[in-house]
DNA sequence: AGCACA
């Protein structure tokens, strides 16, 4: 209800006043901690937002109490001496609005590896030497992996740590790479970085793509030279492509859902899978699954190809190795699980059914690479939740400790429904475990979650 | 020097 018939006529003078502050003329360092430092002899900072518009130079701060904003608004008020910021007076107001809406979502979160969007360019214009160039003026470089997105060209660029890395973003967000390090033809060339959740890229090749600045006698990529990209099969089938411990599984016909749980069945037939990721894909499904070693994936890879989980032509499965070799993803979540990580797992289940767990409906500009230098197949990865950073980081993968579950993910369904035999052995297990179509599955449960297909 | 965005 706005007590106002005038419309947005707002003068200074009347502005109503909020917890939260608006500040604008901030220098363009202008760290957190220095509006925190600014703002909190006047109260508790419950929540800030920096970095806000065109120039970056203005900033949001939220007090706990009202009467603490206006406090910081009145004594400036009166006071002779401006509120400043390395001696730039800074200018403060009331919010129009009433509370700073938390965006400090998976790419505010900081890290020692950035995510840099730039912007107006073609993936051809900037080599990776001038990215090197461009961020090696904050510290050493560890790790860059280049690819293009939906969002334009981006890179990711790893750094020591964190500190680096929040240097080489404070100084570059928002700002363009110097025109003599570009072509002529680039008008213009805006950096927008934001930190991705990774720690450690996973860089297989020096190529004109990606770097690894820590290990010079990585292979060069022969493939990477001419710039086209890997193909996800080889068509004339003299492509040797490079085998991994994870397999990209692209699953055609899928008049079932197929889900995480119904995957692990599959590819547990032969050998622990550590790690599962699901994303759509051009309308189509695809996962990664992630072996503890490349003969166990190899097998899989052989033994399922072109073979489908339903009968009836349902759910074919096409398999190649994918250039990933650890998978970044959260432990338990509808589209990825992490079996190496025991305490998230199936048991430690703490959704009620029909309660969605975590919103998967946005990803953002942030998302998840389980490694650099994916191919065209694998650098649109949605599904991802970014938050997964919590759990990646942490070193549990123990030799003898990444055990699937042993509990069967579907207790014994005395139907056992129309399940085509991938292999004699994957048959076995999904006949044994009684799976059936999950999409059939909400029959069940009124309240189920919807196929997402 | 004048209000963010999933």
């Amino acid at each position: 209800m706005s007590s106002a018939g005038a419309g947005q006529q707002q003068f200074r003078y009347t502005q109503t006043p909020s917890k939260v502050l608006h500040l604008r003329n901030l220098p363009w360092e202008c760290a957190e901690e220095e509006l925190v430092e600014l703002c909190k002899p006047f109260g508790k900072i419950v929540n800030t937002k920096c970095n806000v518009g065109a120039n970056r130079n203005q900033a949001f701060v939220e007090f706990a109490d009202l009467n603490q904003a206006i406090s910081m608004v009145s004594y400036y008020a009166s006071s002779s001496e401006p509120a400043q910021v390395r001696g730039k007076t800074v200018y403060i107001q009331y919010s129009n609005r009433q509370e700073i809406v938390n965006n400090k979502s998976s790419g505010d979160v900081v890290g020692n590896v950035l995510l840099v969007t730039i912007e107006g360019v073609e993936a051809g214009d900037v080599s990776i030497d001038v990215i090197h160039l461009v961020f090696s003026a904050f510290g050493f470089v560890h790790k860059i992996a280049t690819f293009e997105k939906a969002a334009g060209f981006q890179a990711l660029i790893q750094f020591s740590d964190s500190g680096t890395a929040s240097e080489a973003r404070n100084a570059l967000d928002g700002r363009s790479i110097p025109r003599y390090l570009l072509p002529e033809h680039v008008t213009s060339c805006l950096l927008r970085i934001s930190f991705s959740a990774h720690t450690d890229l996973n860089i297989k090749f020096q190529s004109h793509r990606s770097r690894d600045y820590t290990n010079p006698y990585l292979p060069v990529n022969p493939s990477a030279i001419d710039g086209t990209l890997q193909p996800t099969l080889g068509p004339d089938g003299k492509k040797k492509e490079p085998e991994s411990n994870v397999l990209l599984a692209s699953i055609e016909n899928m008049q079932y859902a197929v889900t995480v749980d119904v995957l692990h069945t599959v590819f547990s037939a032969f050998g622990t899978v550590q790690k599962i990721a699901i994303f759509e894909k051009n309308g189509g499904m695809q996962a990664l699954i992630q072996y503890p070693d490349v003969a166990t994936a190899a097998i899989a890879k052989d033994s399922l190809e072109g073979h489908c989980i339903y009968d009836g032509g349902y759910c074919k499965l096409h398999l190649s190795y994918s250039r990933h070799t650890d998978l970044n993803v959260k432990a338990h979540s509808d589209k990825s699980r992490d079996y190496t990580v025991q305490d998230a797992g199936i048991l430690a289940v703490p959704q009620a059914p029909g309660v969605p767990t975590v919103g998967t409906g946005w990803q953002g500009s942030s998302q998840m690479f389980a490694g650099p230098q994916a191919p065209a197949t694998s650098s649109q990865i949605p599904g991802w939740d970014p938050s997964s950073h919590s759990y990646v980081s942490a070193p549990v993968t123990y030799p003898g400790q990444t055990s699937a579950p042993s509990v069967p993910p579907y207790p014994g369904a005395g139907a056992i429904p129309t399940v085509a035999a991938a292999s004699p052995t994957a048959s076995q297990l999904i006949s044994q475990y009684g799976m059936q179509p999950t999409g059939q599955h909400s029959s069940g449960t009124g309240a189920a979650q919807p196929p997402y297909y």
